[in-house]
Order: structure tokens, then sequence, then C-alpha cells
DNA sequence: TTGAAAGCGTTACCAC
DNA sequence: GTGGTAACGCTTTCAA
């Protein structure tokens, strides 16, 4: 009745008990169609059954050279905005029959490449990046013989495949609105890029800002973190003509902004405005709600694992729009 | 000097160009100690580096029936506690030549029983079980051969592996720092149980009140996210006489709360005290930063993932201890 | 210290 | 429709 030894079921045991060919089972197994009659499929899916048989992944992938595996590069998880991006390629993934094979860097600068040699050592099939540091040289480290992307790339990069957010236009729209409200002052708090040549947000906002014949106050570089988004309301509140607005780069970033605004005593948005850039799940509860441009995850995911799964290599950029969520941190 | 096809390069090609048999390079690729001379070993490792030869992990995982692969089973990961975890997970995981394959449900109950079933599919060598829902049922369909742990457990659960943090105690010293603020009404604001019998919280808050001679007021049972902590305020506040110290059963929760809080004109912790449960990172940048007790998520990580590799098979329960760490929703 | 060779569980080509 | 069987790339035993 049951079998006395662990062994595992073979296809070989399925063969024996549904008195078939291994091939049979194998076309069975992978519903190869028209190939095997109805009444042999039964009887073999019937010794499957009463065997317990489970395909051996490794095995499979060894004959065909595909794993199912898509390596996932990305700093940390605890950051909601790289958590958006795992969720929604975990769910482009899944629907598409691959899975995610996670390759936390944890924000160490050297953990990317071995992370990435990790990843293909362990057979993924492809590489999606979405790093911060040493962008291009992590991603001729995957070898050129396998399909990857360069995540939340707004530009598109010589000899790269990337998929990306319209950053410019978004970041537009945040000041825009802010300088709707009547805003002169509107200052900038970010981080310095890494592995970019410029922030395009950063870029924007000057931008709207001549556009609408406004000086733009210096603006305020440090980490995209809590912590630096704390530090830099000092630095931007302590001048003689503090900012009535504030665009922080991110939403990450707006939290410690945020923080920093309550512990001086200076209300959101009557004394400051606030809005951001992002458009992740907790942004919606910050205090006061932030106002925000959402990115385009779910886009940017499934595109990006459908380009994996098309193997292009053709250097490519696809961006998708972003759009403005107003919330009150904005004074609306 | 470069290969003209794009065939990969395989243990053979690597002997061949080496001039010693496949047996060899294997050792050296091992690091079979002894087995092999100094001198043979540098020219296997040179011809490995000429080709540019990359063990095939599919082949090796075929042969030695091990994929060094970890299934996590986790319900999602815009949540700061689960993606605590995941971290710690990784790291935990990678320290010891593991990697941690992502099985998320999406909070979908019965997405739970199709994650399990892919990641057994796709090989993983054992699993992780950190979810809401179904437990056993889950823990079960990972098959009895497979070694797996059940994370996030407070209790012993007869049968199972599992590792948790003593959350009864970590409920008691947060109560407790509230009663010690000169609180006699605190509420209790937390998510319903779905795969467990009980919430050790709960049962703690209640003992402590109890211990103090104070009536606990009806506890709010709403759902596990900071929608439900923001909801549950209405249900708090407007009876006749509402508390004046608030214990969330998690950081999430609190999230909420703290926003329903604000968006009624109340002030923490002027007006009332909250104090919550986990410790995770965006603790500390709430308005105002909570109170709360930390979860052990390290030490849990690594004990699961030692406890894989023991193959530990034999029923048990590891449970450490919680830390509180005191900011200023409390009012301290 | 090195090599030959037997599988590991599949897939897929080719005969029947 | 079905079955035989040669790979896939590797590990490991056993002999040399």
């Amino acid at each position: 009745m049951c079998a006395r030894q662990t062994r595992p079921v073979t296809r070989t045991d399925v063969a024996r008990e549904a008195g078939v060919s291994t091939a049979v089972v194998s076309y069975v197994v992978n519903n190869d169609p028209g190939h095997v009659s109805e009444a042999t499929r039964a009887r073999v899916r019937d010794a499957i059954r009463r065997l317990g048989y489970r395909p051996n992944a490794s095995a499979r992938a060894l004959k065909t050279g595909q794993t199912g595996l898509i390596g996932l590069v990305v700093p940390e998880v605890l950051n909601p905005y790289y958590a958006e991006f795992v969720e929604a390629l975990d769910r482009a993934a899944s629907e598409r029959g691959s899975s995610i094979l996670l390759g936390l860097t944890h924000k160490d600068p050297e953990g990317e490449e071995k992370t990435v040699r990790s990843l293909v050592a362990r057979g993924v099939d492809s590489l999606i990046y979405q790093c911060d540091f040493n962008d291009e040289k992590a991603y001729r480290m995957g070898g050129d013989s396998m399909p990857r992307v360069l995540l939340d790339r707004s530009e598109p990069l010589p000899g790269l495949v990337t998929v990306g957010a319209d950053s410019t236009g978004g970041a537009r729209q945040v000041v825009e609105h802010l300088v709707g409200h009547g805003h002169r002052r509107i200052g900038y708090v970010g981080g310095r890029m890494v592995g970019r040549k410029s922030d395009l947000r950063l870029a924007a906002w000057r931008q709207v800002m001549a556009e609408h014949h406004l000086d733009a106050p210096e603006p305020v570089l440090t980490d995209w973190s809590r912590e630096g988004g704390y530090r830099s309301v000092g630095d931007l509140m302590d001048r003689d003509d503090p900012p009535t607005a504030i665009f922080a780069g991110s939403d990450f970033t707006a939290v410690g902004v945020l923080q920093a605004l309550h512990d001086r005593g200076l209300q959101v948005p009557g004394d400051v405005a606030v809005a951001s850039f992002d458009g992740t799940a907790d942004s919606a509860y910050t205090y006061p709600a932030l106002t925000t441009v959402r990115q385009p995850f779910d886009e940017m995911a499934g595109r990006a694992v459908d380009l994996l799964a098309e193997d292009g290599r053709a250097p490519q950029s696809t961006v998708f729009p972003m759009a403005l969520v107003v919330r009150s941190s904005c004074g609306c």
C-alpha cells in the first residue's frame, strides 16, 4: 500500500505501475498534446497519484537547460520602495510560470557582485537588476549569454535592456502641483545618485522652478533613507528664507522629513507643505498622508519579466508614465 | 582565443584543456582536499579561468540531491514585519551557503497551498513557513521527507518544529510599562488570529491588567493591517470612558492607530499614549516614534536555518526573548 | 595522485 | 500511439 522505503518515486516507477514506457509518462506529465491516447493518459495519471510521484526539478532542468528561476538583485526589502518591486515581480513571474530567486545585497556595495555570482551559480535563467551601485558592472557580470534587464531606469542606456518610469514627468507633476498651491520657495531633498549620471527629479524640479521664474533654493543632497530625510530638514529650515514647501525625492525620504518637521513643532501642510515621489503603500499612512507620484510598479515588473522571456538581448528601453496621487501633505 | 560557439563550457572541456580527467576537475572545483597535487590543481584552475567554466547547478543538484534552495512561504513583503524576516533569513541562509526561494502568498488564503506546491516543484531542500492561515495544513503539505520549520510561533505545536519569540513576555513588558506611566484604562487593538488558537498578546494584556486590579476594556479585534488599526480607533475612543493608553498588537496596526488619532485631533502621547509590538525598523519613524517590543528577528532566522541544516525532523520548539524599546509614543 | 565509468531523473528523437 | 534509448553535466566509487 505505502512504500516501505523513503526512496523517491521516479518516472520509471510510474511507467512500471502504469504498464507503459517512461517516454509516455513524460508526455503525460508535460501535457504533450495528441501524443498519447486518453485511456493511457488516465492510466498514467492514476499511477502518478497512487505513487505520489513528483517530477525531479533538477533532472528536468539539466535536460532542458531551464530552471524557471529569475534572479532578482535588489538592495533590501525593508525599504518599501524595493518591496513594491519584489511583490510586483513575484506576481509577474508566477503568472508566467517562473519563480523569483532573491538576491539581496543588503546595501553592501561589494555584496552586489557576490549576489550576482551566487544567483548565476544557482542556475537562474535570467536576471533582473534593481540596484543602486555599479550598475553596469554588475549587469555585465551576468554574462552575455543570459537575458537580463536593468529595472528602474528612466533613460536608455547604450547596449542595455532597461525598464523604468518617466521620472522627469513624475517630478514635474509634483512640482507643478506645489506651484499651483501658490508656493514660491520650494526646496528639494533627495539622495545622492551613485550608479547613475544625474537625478532626473532634481533636474525636473529645477526646470519647473525656472519655467515659473522662481529661484530654486540650494537642494539638500543626503542619502536615500529616512535618516537622510530627517537630517536634511535642519539644512533646509535653518536658512534665512526657509522654503514653504518641500519636494522629497522619495517617500522614504519624506517620512524622515515629516518626522523632523514635527519634532521642530512645524505643522504640515500649514507651516510647510510636503510632496514626494514613488507612491509606495506606506505613503498613505504617514501623518499627514503624502501627496506623491506613483511608480508604475506592476507595469514595470510585467514588462521586465516579458522581456526576459522574449530572450530579448537587443538593447531597448521602456518607460511608463507616473501618476500623481493627491493626499493631504501638500495642502489640498 | 575565444570560443566561436555559445555552447556552454563543461567539465569535459576543462579536463581536455588541462590534460586531466573529468574527475580531477571535479576534485578541484569542490576543493577536495589532499586529493590532487598542487601542480595539477593550478593547471586545472588555469584551464577553468581560460575557458570561463561555470559548474552547472542543475547537474550537480541532480547528482547530489541538493539544490541549496530554502523555500520561504510568507504572505507579503510590503509589511515590514515580514520584510524583517525575509532580510534576516536571507542573511542567515547566505551565511550558510543557501539561497532563499521566495514564496509569496500575497495574502491569498489559497495561495498558500499553491505556493508550497510551487516551491516543492522547484526542488527546494527545505521549507520555512511564516504564514497566517491554515498553518498546519500547509506545513504537512511540504511532505514529511523535507526538513521544515514553522516560524514565528511562541508555543510548541505537537509534532512540529517551531521557532518564535516570547510574545507573552513581550506583551507583558509593554503593558507593565504603560501601567508604570500611571495609565489605568489601557485598551488593546489587534487582529484576529486565523491559524492559531489564541493571541498571547491579548492574553498577556488581560493578565497584567488583572494583576494590577485594573478593568480591561473590551479589546478591539480587526485585521492585521494599517487600515484595521485606523478603523479600530473609532470603536475605542467613542466609548463613554475611552482609554488613556492603547496597546497595539503590531507596529503595523499602531501606524493606523496613530493616523486615526491624529485625524481626530488627539495628541500622542498627551491625550492618548500608544505602545506596540514587533519593533520593526519603521516603528522608529512614525510620529511620534513608537515604544514597542522588538522581535528577535536575527536570532529566529538563524535558528530556523540551523534547524533545517540539522535536518532536524524531531519536533521541538525554540523561543527567544523580546526586548522593550522605549521611544516617545508612551509618554516617556 | 589520477582516471574510468556508473549512474542521478529527465526529455526528445527515432523506430515501430 | 507507444517504446527504446542516448544524452544532459556532474559526483563518486573503485582500480590503477
